[in-house]
DNA sequence: GTGCCTATATACCGACTGGTATGAATAGCT
DNA sequence: AGCTATTCATACCAGTCGGTATATAGGCAC
């Protein structure tokens, strides 16, 4: 009873993995199938792990895509929080078409996004994580709503337009650019399309 | 060897379905679940064939897909077309809104749109479904962009406005509409994406 | 009627699905 | 050493996947 904490003192078996470089060949095996299509076999083929392994560390696949989309959005969608802290709506807006184009281009990730791509698409099995990720868009997108109601008290929209509109406008362009880039588009022209969309960005 | 055509004379036992109403069928289980998602046992409880008809009278999954696919663009996607033969790029965008807030609002069909549906996710055996939906959008987006250079001929596209560049903004937020509206958004808050949009339209 | 042709229904196929029981291996604790 | 706790590897589970073999039923020509 001597040890302070269960950093010291595994007790059994060392487990012969990295939980987190598990985790991350996890999340690039449902990022590029989506959550039904990922079977268990190209999961543990990819961790590089064996079955009974992967449900004891992480409990089933349902779990294991949970912890995956928990490191995707803090990893990868870091940048749609920081894009909060622009100092006015355009630059918010800029800062995300951007933050998802270089997504979207990066060479080293699979192209799409995770969570439309785990949600769009499902049979009845799969409908408790369409659920669980339409909530988590809710929450940064009711983020982005407050951010803009702050721009419109500033004055920096135009007589007419309101923050949630405008909000669910902008990530329909992002959810676009992710279908495009998911879909085999050059980086030319996601370029084309975030500077189209920045180009219309209404001002007063 | 008097019958003139294949109309009249089916020569063995008569199949006791409809072809286009079991084919209208399987598009609603392929709309509603995606093409991987969509089982057999599905698709022929919907179809209320067994299924060796299915696979006598369309050949197998896939073939099923395409020809459901054909239906889709014919019946569901023909506002696609029209929309272009409005007189000004501003009102053929708002047709293209109009048309795909209408079918995303309609109370009968299923909700998001087949082709991002089936596209968007799916494992290796999927891929040629992919590539098929690929090259229909580029079709559809290619008509999109020639009249575009019409518009911009006509002079109504502000300095530095391309037409590809336009068209990909422009389908970019109409797949943004059909995954909001796949995804719970309400009517309303559908019209408001469709509204911002038009507001924030390009003119010179 | 007798063939002939096609559609139907049932039962079945091998392959794969997510998920586990089992026993050997490996560590710390006493 | 022995005990306990945990992981690992193999083999296995029932269920489902897309796709078929087989046999029967039903409509035409003769």
């Amino acid at each position: 009873m001597n040890s302070l904490c269960t950093l010291t003192a595994p007790k059994g078996r060392p487990r012969e993995f990295d939980l987190e470089e598990a985790l991350a060949a996890a999340l690039r095996v449902f990022w590029r199938n989506g959550y039904e299509a990922a079977s268990m076999a190209e999961l543990t083929a990819e961790m590089k792990i064996t079955k009974p392994s992967l449900y004891a560390a992480f409990g089933n696949k349902e779990a294991l895509f949970h912890k995956a989309l928990d490191l995707y959005e803090r990893e990868k969608l870091a940048y749609m929080t920081s894009a909060l802290d622009a100092p006015t709506a355009k630059a918010v807006a800029e800062r995300l078409l951007r933050g998802a184009l270089q997504m979207q281009t990066s060479t080293c990730d699979p192209k799409g996004c995770l969570s439309i791509i785990s949600s769009v698409a499902c049979g009845v099995e799969a409908e408790p994580i369409k659920a669980e990720v339409a909530k988590r868009r809710e929450s940064s997108q009711a983020a982005l709503i407050r951010r803009f109601d702050e721009a419109k008290a500033a004055g920096e929209f135009p007589d007419g337009l309101e923050s949630p509109a405008l909000a669910r406008y902008l990530f329909a362009v992002m959810q676009g650019l992710a279908i495009q880039g998911g879909s085999g588009a050059t980086c030319g022209e996601l370029n084309q399309l975030v500077d189209t969309c920045m180009m219309v960005w209404p001002t007063r």
